[in-house]
DNA sequence: AATGAATGAGAATTCATTCAT
DNA sequence: AATGAATGAATTCTCATTCAT
């Protein structure tokens, strides 16, 4: 009874607001997601109770997103080495595949519009990866740091050597392969 | 003397953005950045033509402080692992000290409202460090990159290393070592 | 049996929508009504054209609800005293019983979103009360005004008598006693 | 320096919700009220911080408005009925000069959005007048009635009153002269 | 040059009403 | 008839910028 609320115009919405925002920032009009998405001005309170209900919304689609890429084949048998490329390479393969969605999640993340549920719902689902990323970490420089200074770190280093692939696609896998090498030799010893 | 447009206006204007930008984001409305600064709203607008103005401004203020607070003392003539060390040292130092202006400078970067001449004379500022910390990089895991990719990685690991330091002040010395000596092995081989 | 609109549904939306303007006053939206009432928004559409004609269906629902507390035991045959003072006890019980619906229809006759032939029609309802009160009332301060003057005055002075009540339930009765001898007074020369 | 904030702008805002509201009620936008005063639509939030601002200062002006037409000339030493007398033709003068401010008046004080604040700065303002209403009150049929209520039943009074006087203007003073009489009759005995 | 009042183009919402289901 | 999603005009308020003083 009655039309059922769209999952496609949510996801429409989500999408729109995504490459707004990854173009012109979070202070891009609701206005322009709604037209962005095909709907009218009202219909995307249908959706999201407010702007910042859109904005932390968003923030859990993308980290979803991203652990999706990352999780998937992931060798927890393996050893450390073997398992730290895995998440670099599905990382920066992900960052690369969607910088928009790697934009627009720095920016949610530097915005103090998320709210806390939000954030650790956010890293609520992370909590796997970085399980599988801590045993057996404790060698090299930073051996006694926590591991959340050694995934911070590869974040860093990851976003970063992204950048650098982004604008310089022709040598995109030689700082891929020099990116991870650094990290590596960051926080182990051989 | 004869100059009708006061130094100290200008300045009390990019200092009160600075303050208001680090807490309220750079949406803050201009009006409280005057106020701040003891200055009515309009006179905002004789000292930098728009809004737009005033945060490429205060970028390039930003950016020059950065470099006075790292270029002095710069062990030119000594091995590469001590000019990096100095300028690892002096970065972390300068955020630490000013936490206020490396949060503003990040969103002021990530804000898609820096000319092209700003971001160009912003980088002309840091050659010269480039240059000293260039000299001699090449061993390592980085050792055929570029050396703004070199620096690039320095900014980011010290960044996400200050990061811990503020949230565990009573761990920031041994966070500022890890990361340097993560930095070290990152790029070089003893 | 073969009405389709439910009558049931027709008063839970009358009675839903007194509740709510009562605590919010004649702008709260049609929306809240609906869900008061239990049934969808769009619903209220099937029984009331617009927003207007439910305001107005109310207000008559209301006249007749007051009527129809004044009217019986109607001391016809009395003397004018013994039938103002029925008059006035309905009305005052009728007001303090029906707090909210002396409100709302204090509100809807000050809306100007009355119809002339809401009006028109409300008053028609209270032919027969301003019958009972007229005859004989021809003495005191206000001989010479038309019954609509002396049925006005009984109403604003009830009116505010109830307010009194309301605030100080305490001497409700002595105020109501009061007020009756204030317009006894006011209208009759014993 | 600059345009001094106009004493002119402020009551041509003031005289235009007046004008607005007892028109289309106190749900009038904002945008008309400032067309009307010829004003753009930001201007009047330079004046009134926010619309339910600008109701409350309206009916603070029109309380001292009211007050002042009822305080000068009152003949403090003469006796009760001369001092209501001469309290009731004014506040009939004021409110058949003025149906405007009288509808807003009430409009506003059934309102909810008149802040505790100017509840209390508009009673204070009538502080004298009641107190010369109070003294000497004690005879008649309410006799053991508060102060408030004598004042009530006299507003109620003269605001029916003054409806009658609007809708029969030929017979106004007779209106007036009886609905006196009956306040009269109904608070005291001669 | 300095002031701050004036401006008006947005911005995020709200809500009566419509209409597909 | 009932539903509730969709609509978009309307509303209050903000704020960069202009301009009279």
């Amino acid at each position: 009874m009655a039309r059922p609320k769209s999952e496609d115009k949510r996801n429409a919405l989500l999408d729109s607001a995504l490459h707004i925002f990854s173009e012109q920032g979070l202070s891009a009009p609701t206005s322009k997601i709604a037209k962005g998405a095909g709907v009218a001005e009202g219909t995307l309170f249908n959706y999201f109770e407010t702007k910042d209900d859109l904005l932390n919304q968003l923030y859990l689609e993308l980290k979803v997103h991203l652990r999706d890429a990352m999780l998937p084949g992931y060798p927890d048998t393996q050893d450390l080495k073997t398992r730290l490329h895995h998440a670099w390479n599905t990382y920066v393969a992900w960052g690369v595949a969607n910088p928009q969605k790697r934009k627009v999640m720095v920016l949610l993340m530097m915005s103090d519009r998320l709210s806390e549920a939000s954030k650790r719902s956010g890293s609520e689902d992370f909590k796997d990866i970085h399980q599988h990323m801590q045993e057996g970490t404790a060698c090299g420089a930073l051996r006694d740091q926590p591991t959340a200074f050694i995934a911070a770190i590869m974040r860093s280093l990851a976003d970063t050597t992204m950048d650098f692939m982004s604008n310089e696609p022709e040598h995109a896998q030689r700082y891929c392969d020099a990116g991870f090498a650094a990290y590596w030799n960051a926080i182990a010893t051989d």
